[in-house]
DNA sequence: GTCGTTGCCCTCGTTACTTCA
DNA sequence: GTTGAAGTAACGAGGGCAACG
């Protein structure tokens, strides 16, 4: 005996992967409002996931880049930024210290990172910022996830870093949060993954008892429906109280021809 | 209107450095 | 003091978009 008589006994067992799935069986809800958006899937059954995009600065990003080019103040501070830079080259172009005429105690590890550029070394510098810089970073990133040239200008020159630093800073910073979003949708993913697993089995459990019922009672034998129990998942599937007649167990609804052979008590 | 170029910014992946257990 | 892991600043590559000629 294999699955095909599974099929044979008119019992359907169904689960699947449907968008328009009813998922009454299962009710896992999103624990964020953000789903795993870099998938490119939603599993249906009950990982309805919102779909909304993680990062909106996905949508904003190009707001948030072209319209301060509009801007003809902040476009024209970031020219003439960049026209005071001597470097030819694009990223090292983009080095410039804005802020290094207003060096306060406080900036001593960016001070020096000055220091350095003015050496003009090649080696990779490394500083680590303040705790103060570290949390008005924060802060500016919380409110705005992208920077607009003259904001990147305003909060380099507050902080007395350079834009470009400040720039750098909001990238990674980005990139971290995008890294833990990832993290967490994959875990809630996994719980998911565990959640229909189980759910399967169940169902699969179910279906074998149903069958092992079935064999137990040739047709004839069948129990009358009013001491047939039920399975709530056989509801669902069954479609009971919608329409009666497409009952896969009304078999036993209508007086058989040997009911007169009946014995409920009959186990083999 | 279309095309090529330029400049800017982005993400992604990586490297190098720092901090901490 | 050493070491490995984690965190993160910095970098380069590649691509998208807008402006311009």
């Amino acid at each position: 005996m294999g699955f095909d008589d599974i099929c044979n006994t008119g019992l359907v067992l169904g689960l699947g992967f449907s968008s328009t799935t009813d998922q009454k069986s299962t009710k896992i809800i999103a624990p964020l409002g953000k789903g795993p958006t870099s998938l490119g899937f939603e599993p249906s059954l009950t990982l309805s996931l919102s779909g909304d995009r993680t990062y909106e600065q996905q949508a904003t990003k190009k707001v948030s880049v072209t319209k301060p080019l509009n801007d003809d103040q902040s476009a024209d501070l970031y020219r003439q930024d960049s026209a005071a830079s001597s470097y030819s080259n694009a990223s090292v172009k983009r080095e410039r210290d804005v802020g290094s005429e207003e060096t306060t105690e406080v900036e001593k590890v960016s001070s020096r990172v000055s220091d350095e550029d003015d050496d003009g070394s090649n080696a990779r510098k490394k500083l680590r910022l303040t705790k103060a810089q570290s949390a008005l970073l924060e802060e500016s990133f919380k409110i705005h996830s992208t920077l607009n040239p003259k904001q990147k200008q305003d909060l380099a020159r507050e902080l007395n870093l350079r834009p470009r630093q400040v720039e750098v800073w909001f990238q990674n910073r980005r990139a971290r949060t995008k890294l833990k979003q990832t993290e967490v949708d994959c875990e809630f993913l996994k719980k998911c993954c565990e959640t229909l697993t189980e759910e399967n089995r169940r169902l699969h459990k179910e279906l074998q008892e149903l069958k092992a019922l079935k064999i137990a009672q040739p047709l004839y034998m069948q129990l009358p429906v009013a001491t047939l129990t039920m399975y709530p998942s056989c509801e669902r599937i069954g479609g009971v109280g919608e329409n009666p007649s497409k009952n896969p167990f009304t078999i036993a609804q209508k007086p058989h021809f040997y009911s007169q052979f009946t014995n409920p008590s009959a186990a083999c």
